[in-house]
DNA sequence: GCCCATGATTCACG
DNA sequence: CGTGAATCATGGGC
């Protein structure tokens, strides 16, 4: 598991949410016998944290609550002495107040935060078991395959990039490293299929004549949405390193496709990482 | 319930 | 170690 994912801080306004389920009389949420054994084994171990959790948050703020107690006692006891030298009014002993209670209060934070922090760490784990797999939401996918769309010559994003990525789309580098490799293959597979089906049905020829075999290797291929709502493959040619040209495929003849500056103002719109 | 897309896992390679 | 390739296992649409 990448660490890094579990590293994001815990946002204040979910501490609550999260410690609630210390409360809970029992997580477990397997009925009993069946499932597997790994998945039991980590929700017991997960129950044991959880309680354990639930005891040192509450002997830390029981603690809190006595050292707080004592704390303003004695700041009590100290003005009470200084009247006989000072004069204390009650503004005084308000103001001591206040200050008690602040530093318990942002002690108190803390302890939350730590602990739902830990909360938050082992109930991940439990989850990531739980769900064996759960396929990416719609955005997770469009921003990936943005990303691999503009850089088809050289689908391998650098750490920093995978970085970016993972953090964009709300997953870990290891799911990004995931999808990258399946998507390199799976796209090249894809053109290998399609050039394969031309090929069977023998007789393809470019609109000046030449022959197929003359065809530079497509690097990739991409699906341009058409107006009336089908999709359209069309395949990346680069002659040379810095040159790039469509071509569509329609019927049993290759035709050139849209320009760059058209395939830009359709896939181009959102930004890009810088190289 | 079937079938294919898809995310994850495993292993070999350089 | 990062990647490619094969494979596994599940999700989700029909």
């Amino acid at each position: 598991m990448d660490p890094a994912f579990f590293e994001k801080e815990v946002q204040s306004s979910e501490i609550d949410a999260i410690l609630e389920e210390l409360n809970l009389e029992s997580t477990v949420v397997n009925n009993g016998s069946e499932g597997d054994e790994e998945l039991n084994k980590l929700e017991s171990s997960y129950e044991a944290k959880r309680l354990k959790l639930r005891k040192e948050l509450n002997d830390a703020m029981k603690k809190l609550e006595q050292n707080s107690k004592a704390a303003s006692e004695r700041i009590y006891a100290v003005l009470r002495s200084q009247m006989r030298v000072r004069p204390i009014d009650e503004q005084d002993f308000q103001r001591a107040a206040d200050a008690i209670r602040r530093r318990h209060e942002s002690a108190q934070f803390e302890i939350k935060q730590y602990v739902a922090n830990c909360l938050l760490v082992h109930r991940r784990n439990i989850e990531q078991a739980r769900k064996k797999r759960k396929n990416f939401d719609k955005d997770t996918t469009s921003i990936l395959q943005a990303y691999f769309d503009k850089h088809l010559d050289h689908p391998y994003p650098s750490e920093e990039h995978k970085q970016m990525l993972a953090q964009q789309c709300g997953i870990t580098v290891q799911q990004v490293n995931n999808w990258f490799g399946n998507q390199r293959i799976r796209r090249r597979k894809q053109i290998e299929d399609s050039r394969l089906q031309h090929e069977q049905n023998s007789e393809m020829y470019c609109q000046d004549g030449s022959n197929l075999e003359q065809l530079i290797q497509p690097s990739g291929i991409i699906e341009m949405p058409l107006e009336d709502g089908s999709q359209q493959k069309l395949f990346i040619i680069h002659p040379q390193p810095n040159q790039i040209y469509y071509q569509a495929f329609d019927g049993d003849m290759y035709m050139p496709g849209p320009s760059n500056s058209e395939i830009h103002q359709i896939y181009g719109a959102n930004e890009d990482f810088q190289q």
